[in-house]
DNA sequence: TTGTACCAAGCAAGCGCTTGGTTTTCAATC
DNA sequence: GATTGAAAACCAAGCGCTTGCTTGGTACAA
């Protein structure tokens, strides 16, 4: 994964094979399987193989942990999405390509910590809330381009904000039940929603 | 709501007017206010204007109470799904009936009760969501009923199972963006989320 | 007079986090 | 290429507070 790679060279996110980084995605592993409020600094330090207490060398609270986990988690995806509509030819090409990977960001790596970021985010104190919003809000203008372009040569079911509304929670929910050992592949997946939102 | 009345005289849900009744509803609504694991006995008593202790009388545990407010809250909005699609004509509407019900379920009344459903889910022990499982059951039996029914008319846009995971998805999520103050109406929404799913 | 609904007080356990000190890492120096 | 120094990483211990829940008793309605 380059891209993670030469974000971190950019000094936007932290090294994962750092301390910092496999403190991070231990806690991303962690606040996905039990939640945040559920997992203690305790449990955190434990699979960590250090004393909870020395959490707070790197962190200053849990909550800044949290933060941490979210505002990467934003940054990587965002750069994921941009990166993978860019080779699209066609409109459509570019709402297949955002659609795929965001279930793939779901499904695949980086999986708990996306799925943390949804489930989470009323959890956080209304200020670092708003200062994560600033960085989701340039997730979601990568796909409002590409919708509402398509929205203008006629070519989306609807109007493109419903649109998309409509597909996070679809695609969000596919945590709850989608398995790739089905007989359902991914590009299956994708393939179906984007002909749901896409005029025959 | 003379569904829920006939439900107590059932014997199948708590009366909301009993002090157990209260209970619940109180602590749907701070469950959903700041969720599960931040709400403490304390809030609860608080809430209630009695001592946190006097809680344990009603219900042995806090999670008993969570128990009970997802027990009750599948068993009232099943027999509002069947009741909503009751008086439809066609398959087609039986639909538009369950989406708009499902919907008014998340946004209006009861709204409380339904958003811990989704959200606390997996809070729960093994044993007591496998037991609410048989109920959930039930309530997506509702559902696959008339979606299956459409799909051997030809008239679904996709396998019925698909649609109605990307379906409880994209419903859910409505809790998150959608007000009825705006300029689309809760009947407005459903009708476009019918469209999708409905061969044109 | 029996059961339902509650109170007042508090216990044991677990929580996030702090403190003062030790080990490890690693680039700069000789 | 060994020596050094300081920053980074971590430990051991525990503090102060909150948590879910218990206990023994009281008020009151039927």
């Amino acid at each position: 994964m380059e891209i993670i790679q030469q974000l971190v060279e950019e000094g936007q996110v932290t090294d994962p094979s750092s301390a910092r980084g496999r403190l991070l995605s231990a806690a991303a592993h962690l606040f996905r399987l039990r939640g945040y409020d559920r997992t203690t600094v305790r449990d955190l330090g434990a699979a960590l193989g250090i004393q909870s207490g020395s959490l707070f060398h790197h962190y200053k609270s849990k909550e800044e942990i949290l933060k941490a986990v979210m505002r990467e988690t934003i940054i990587i995806n965002t750069a994921r999405l941009r990166h993978a509509k860019a080779p699209a030819k066609t409109k459509t090409d570019e709402l297949y390509a955002l659609i795929l990977e965001e279930l793939a960001s779901i499904q695949g790596e980086g999986s708990d910590a996306l799925a943390v970021l949804v489930h989470e985010w009323r959890t956080l104190s209304d200020d670092v809330r708003s200062e994560l919003m600033v960085l989701r809000n340039a997730y979601e203008d990568v796909w409002m381009e590409t919708l509402v372009a398509l929205h203008q040569d006629k070519l989306l079911a609807d109007d493109p904000f419903i649109i998309r509304r409509l597909l996070i929670g679809s695609l969000a929910w596919t945590t709850n039940w989608f398995r790739a050992e089905g007989n359902l592949t991914l590009d299956g997946l994708a393939q179906k929603v984007l002909k749901l939102v896409i005029k025959a």
